[in-house]
DNA sequence: CGATGTCTTGAAGTGGTTCAAGTCACGTGG
DNA sequence: CCACGTGACTTGAACCACTTCAAGACATCG
């Protein structure tokens, strides 16, 4: 589980002040390395990326960038979560992913230079945000770092193909299951563990995602416990047989 | 409506050699260029990147790529329609966008170095194919082309986002209205018809894009006919009153 | 002109929603 | 430390949108 860095409670939320600067850090020595950006520049390359990178906390709940907002950065998630959600004309929210530590947000500002949908905090966080007209100049000079772009692009894409077919083919279950073994996956890739860990949004944030209603969710859960698959008390949650909610979640298994 | 130049049936129709080689032609002088790759380039940059694209046909039904093909290129159409497709490990489809003339298709591949889905023709069909390893090159002596290819990239992901909220939170009727008014914008902005065009997909397509079933299709149809909303015919579509269609598809009217 | 695949229409069934009460967790203040 | 209040979650019963199953109509093409 990602062990949280205890934040002094701001009294200050507003937006412009909630993304904070902080003290410049280095890539380097970042744990998530090898899923950001700069994976496997060289030193040097590396210390080029440091220094157009500038750190920020964003609290609980703050919107690290908004619709429509013009676009200048993208982000790297240092600590903690995010959602990116877009919102229709009438009111109805989606939300489109869920971004945990080492992972990017902010491409889909690139297409139109305004940000096509909100990055909302689930928990307090930090980021690294690089600014793009700086990240482009680099790009000539390290082609590393423009491949590297290109393929987190791209498995952006990727993931949001996969989770338009989990909301168009699977049923309730099977899309709550997936949504568990997607978790417990990138989990796992970043070292924590594969069978337990906490779930940082709400029931509302995952009915929404998975295109169901939270008491939908509810009962999920409750069938899935009473089949001992899972052991989910709040936002705790624990995987007491992967391999079955795998199987449930590719359509193997119906469990009624 | 899109002509479709008389092609010879071609008796043998395997994959391998159904991505046929064209002769070279140039991006200047094409139609779409506005909405492709190389705009706004030099006419020396516009000829750099012409020796660099191949010019392909592939006939009606045949891949383009396949899933976990090895990602070589990627293409930009320039005649007909093409599906891009994921398929799970227990056989379900799901049909991620529809791309007509002037749209790419490819990029997926590029973050795995495999294809991550199907790209099919919905009919005969041309596309100019981009050698990735050839346009990484260009990109470091064409800065604007870089700028356009992630412009592209990231409407992708913004369209991928669109039709999540749409499989999340529409109903059948809305999904197909939003469906339809999609065509209809697309269309337009190439010079075509707003109102009037043919569908190069079957029922059974269209169901499975909205997540619904060619059922639920047909009766969708026979009740926006019954409003004067559309006359369809086969595949012939004509949208009658595309303001309430633009309104259903957002949600601010519901007809029943 | 018949054969085949595509599309439409009808009737019954159901998975998930909606509406309405609870229950539980947690922070606040007495 | 416990009572209270609030928001998050759970559970139950009724309903409905969409599916499923089944038949029939229509287009297309050898």
């Amino acid at each position: 589980m990602i062990a949280i860095a205890p934040l002094q409670s701001q009294p200050v939320r507003s937006y412009a002040s909630s993304v904070l600067p902080l003290p410049r850090q280095q890539c380097a020595g970042c744990r998530l390395h090898r899923f950001c950006l700069p994976t496997g520049l060289s030193g040097i390359q590396n210390s080029q990326f440091d220094s157009i990178v500038i750190h920020r906390r964003v609290l609980k709940d703050e919107p690290l960038y908004k619709m429509d907002d013009p676009f200048r950065s993208i982000y790297a998630i240092r600590l903690g979560h995010f959602k990116t959600h877009q919102v229709s004309r009438n009111g109805f929210e989606q939300i489109a992913a869920f971004h945990m530590a080492g992972e990017l947000v902010g491409l889909d500002g690139l297409g139109t230079d305004r940000h096509q949908c909100y990055a909302t905090a689930l928990e307090d966080s930090e980021v690294c945000e690089i600014p793009y007209s700086k990240l482009e100049q680099l790009f000539t000079e390290i082609p590393p770092l423009l491949r590297q772009f290109h393929r987190l692009m791209s498995e952006e894409l990727t993931r949001e193909q996969t989770a338009m077919l989990l909301l168009g083919n699977l049923r309730a279950e099977q899309r709550f299951a997936a949504f568990l073994t997607n978790l417990s996956a990138r989990y796992s890739a970043r070292g924590y563990s594969a069978t337990s860990f906490h779930l940082r949004m709400s029931r509302e944030d995952i009915a929404n995602y998975l295109g169901l209603t939270i008491e939908s969710i509810s009962r999920i859960i409750a069938r899935l416990k009473a089949r001992g698959l899972v052991s989910i008390s709040n936002r705790d949650v624990e995987l007491l047989d992967l391999p079955t909610l795998r199987a449930l979640s590719i359509g193997e298994l119906t469990v009624h």
